[in-house]
DNA sequence: TCCGTGACGCGAT
DNA sequence: CATCGCGCCACGG
């Protein structure tokens, strides 16, 4: 079995479940995949996936972490569904997603 | 197979 | 508030 791409596919699931004026962060998104040190692979996810809603991923405190160009179309799009911003970052107490928590095994299952 | 490279995160300075 | 450094993890050359 690849376990990859259960990681993988778990990150996507998580992903996907934020809704459109919402928002989450790289390392939430991880741990609800239950890869709670794998930011960074969010982040390769996010940037190799077609059809994702991946302008509502942002930085730990609300920080836009694309570039040029892509900077400006992810604020714009957030802007777009809502989202409110105080300086150059997300208001996160306002519009951060509260993600399911991942599925342990259940004790009295 | 080893090594550099990120759309990261967080504490320290 | 701006930077730096270090830890993390999978991928590509």
């Amino acid at each position: 079995m690849d376990t990859r791409l259960t990681s993988r596919a778990r990150i996507l699931r998580a992903i996907r479940s934020v809704p459109r004026g919402k928002v989450s962060t790289y390392g939430a998104i991880a741990k609800a995949a239950r890869l709670p040190r794998a930011a960074r692979l969010v982040a390769r996810v996010l940037h190799t996936s077609l059809g994702l809603p991946w302008h509502r991923i942002v930085g730990a405190s609300g920080q836009i972490k694309l570039r040029g160009d892509q900077f400006i179309e992810q604020r714009l799009r957030l802007e777009a569904e809502g989202v409110t911003f105080r300086g150059s970052r997300v208001r996160m107490a306002l519009h951060e997603f509260q993600l399911a928590k991942p599925r342990l095994p259940t004790p009295s299952s």
